[in-house]
DNA sequence: CCAAATGAATTACGAGCGTAGTCTAAATGA
DNA sequence: TCATTTAGACTACGCTCGTAATTCATTTGG
């Protein structure tokens, strides 16, 4: 119970998402589902995941001989912080300015639009 | 000549800030600028600024016994990159789970409502 | 029972970052 | 002219990250 919400790094990310997928799971199974999607060493798994369990991101429940993994950040509250810290720090903390560099800038088709258009409306009348 | 983009790191960021306020700022103007808004060191702004040099984000010409400094990065091109590195990294490069997560999470005024729209109208007309 | 395998813990190591301090060369004020 | 100021260059140092290798304690196969 110290850091109330860790920093996960690049790297480690790719591990908290096999366990956002699936949880819990032994690190065999998760230097083996990374290894899915990237060529990392086992051993460099395996230091993400320790370090993981060390800043609190993930618990470590022991299993026998060994231990079982599980994520103790939701991937949700993660996804929070990164999106308020990308608004705060690249876009003074506004939205409308990182929508509109979306839509300048990144290709949005016509399925984007509408599903926006929905999800506004939707907002629109939770809010009322 | 060397980096097609160069890498901001958090604090750098506050310099390019003032940097993409004003231009060309000697680096006194941009010591004073940044310590308006935080309590660094004047010796660490330099070295902020002499990092964002070496890295080519920034242009340094000399000007009599000093130089004079301006961005060499555009801060639109830099908030590209980070959103686009976001919507990667966390949002599997979907714009709509993004979009859904601030509707959720983040609190969306009727205003900012109103403007998407637009937005969204905008670019809808934009793209036919 | 003992050697090999395995999972975890510890250690490594260079690059970048945050946060400065020191050194140097040129300009300037007395 | 000479000491002082100042801007920039170079150095520092502990931390995190990416990327592992090494060591240690068990377990397990033979």
């Amino acid at each position: 119970m110290s850091n109330l919400t860790p920093t996960i790094s690049e790297a480690e990310s790719h591990v908290m998402e096999v366990l956002w997928r699936r949880a819990p799971q032994s690190s065999e199974d998760i230097v083996a589902a990374v290894q899915q999607a990237s060529d990392w060493h086992e051993k460099t798994i395996r230091t993400l995941l320790g370090r993981l369990v060390a800043k609190g991101a993930v618990n470590a429940e022991k299993d026998g001989r060994r231990y079982l993994y599980s994520p103790a950040l939701a991937r949700k509250q993660w996804q929070s912080q990164e999106s308020h810290s990308l608004l705060d720090r690249v876009f003074g903390g506004r939205l409308s300015p990182l929508l509109a560099h979306f839509s300048e800038h990144e290709k949005l088709g016509a399925k984007d639009i509408a599903e926006l258009r929905k999800l506004l409306d939707a907002i629109e009348k939770k809010g009322h």
